[in-house]
DNA sequence: ATATATATACTCAATTTGACTATATTTAAT
DNA sequence: ATTAAATATAGTCAAATTGAGTATATATAT
């Protein structure tokens, strides 16, 4: 029994849905910056100590220290993966030390106030572009990623099958489509293939051009994958999507988010088709007062739903709108 | 940054599917013996402290260690949950110390080899004897388990339409279906209401008649609970039950493995015809000959379903065969 | 030879999905 | 006041999928 040394640290994907985009709650400071120079300070994820004497559970030792440093209660909150590699964190000395990070998603309404303790809501897809398909195909994709992944698969004669087959899947470069929950499988290839900074900082690679998308503190962008992965995957099957919404909303708004979130663009009269029939939502009997066109229902969340049928999700349809 | 008396225990759920079900590798012995009186030890999972000056990663941690104790090399290995609440563990001192667990599935073939130090497979359903329908609905659930959920329900007149509303979603006791993956709500619903034994020990409730299913050690059996939630969900849209299988099957033995994972019977033709169909599996040109009635042809996994389909699982269709 | 067990092919109706068309009701621009 | 643009909502229709069968083939056990 090895006692000496481990500690236990909780990171958190806060997500929100504001103005068409989904967003990452971000810090610049906090128990990270000592080991940053001053002026080279990256995003971080809001990051907490695990303190076993303080904390009853994880969960409520997260929900603890996030209120205090941000003013923020947390709502809907899911443990997400425990990352423990070595090298991870600057913080391990030579000794064998170790810091080991609980990821946890949390979803807030996007409305949610705070005190701005030097934190900021940032795109989530300013660190994954690749990810954002709602204005069609990322040129990204063709002008950078494919051409620098066909590199690394050709650089070693060794694993160019296993490559090529990864990246098949991962990027749906040949037959098949575009997954959209295989966020963290096309994060770790671009991890691998050093065509994010991260690698490089983590001397994966040797250093090459500037990576794509913006960086995040050490192994932060992947946790940020694993987040959207999750939500994406569980939005189809569970009813996510209301904790990121006000209590009431228009069936667009609704599918804004989902698309936001998704990543896609869906076929609208299909997706108010899905959601109504399979009597998800109910009518609240107002009306929306601030759009553009025809006035739309208001809508709210049927609870009975997850009661009644099993997998109660907004029915993400396979393929997007024209 | 609180660094003392932090334990990062590694607990593996390693699951086959043997003679028609789900079978989980438990240990009687091991780190946990020396708290237990000798008459009283109870099955447990296996466990391995996490050691990060050896171990470079957490799963490789995992690996080494069943391999040493068990002598089995795992194949599929994933992280299930990481598990932190105070007084999982008799280990903990007052002082504040605490081990936090970090949970594994581990998938291997029915006929694996390993020297059984003490290790013993034992069907998951002992544990979780509710979760077998293949049968027809468990009469433990009428004789036993929802009268004294009622008396639950009943007993906390403040709580009532909460407890009631859970046991809904979780039992399909309403008008809902039968979620077979709701085993985690489930078990842990039977566990606040004093059902199971572990409750008692805990101190949860007072003692009262002897709980229901077979106890674990610690926590254990909550983990076995997330385990078989997790392998249920996913099976329907990943290739977990290829991890299970030998190499070659007939469709009737991969039918088996789905319906004593899923704990329900399914309609042989519509099963078959979605397989082949999906070209989930493919014919190797070979014929069982171990068969009681007409013999069945081989089939193997074909490994570009993973590539060509989104959504590669086994279908479990909704309903059961009559 | 017969009963029983299993495999496999095929049918058919109900439901769900994808892709449309048509129409209604509002605001913004002219 | 009229028109264009934006949005909401209803409805249609064919294709695909699913649930529930029937029918038939090929083996073993007695």
């Amino acid at each position: 029994m090895v006692a000496l040394d481990i500690n236990i640290g909780l990171n958190a994907v806060i997500m929100a849905v504001t103005e068409g985009a989904p967003r990452v709650l971000t810090v610049h400071r906090g128990v990270l910056s000592e080991y940053a120079p001053a002026e080279d300070r990256p995003t971080a994820l809001p990051f907490g100590p695990f303190e076993p004497n303080r904390h009853r559970t994880l969960e409520l030792g997260l929900r603890e220290w996030v209120e205090e440093q941000t003013g923020l209660s947390l709502g809907y909150v899911e443990q997400l993966y425990t990352f423990g590699d070595r090298n991870r964190d600057p913080r391990e000395r030579a000794d064998g030390s170790r810091v080991v990070s609980i990821g946890y998603l949390a979803l807030v309404r996007e409305n949610s106030h705070f005190r701005t303790k030097d934190a900021e809501w940032v795109n989530c897809y300013d660190f994954l572009p690749w990810e954002d398909w709602r204005s069609g195909r990322p040129s990204l994709l063709d002008q950078f990623i494919f051409p620098a992944l066909e590199n690394w698969i050709m650089a070693e004669p060794e694993e160019q099958a296993q490559r090529a087959e990864r990246t098949s899947i991962a990027f749906a470069t040949t037959d098949s489509r575009w997954d959209i929950e295989r966020v963290l499988d096309r994060y770790e290839l671009l991890y691998e293939a050093g065509l994010v900074v991260e690698a490089k900082r983590d001397a994966v690679l040797k250093k090459t051009e500037a990576g794509v998308g913006r960086s995040f503190a050490l192994d932060h962008r992947r946790m940020l994958a694993t987040a959207l992965a999750r939500v994406r995957g569980k939005i189809k099957y569970r009813p996510l999507v209301f904790e990121l919404l006000a209590p009431t909303f228009t069936l667009l708004k609704l599918q804004n988010v989902v698309e936001a979130l998704s990543g896609v663009r869906l076929h609208k009269q299909n997706f108010r088709r899905l959601v109504t029939n399979n009597r998800l939502v109910e009518q609240t009997g107002n009306m929306d007062t601030e759009s553009r066109g025809r006035p739309a229902a208001l809508f709210e969340f049927r609870r009975d739903a997850v009661r009644e049928r099993s997998q109660p999700g907004v029915g993400l349809p396979v393929r997007q709108s024209p």
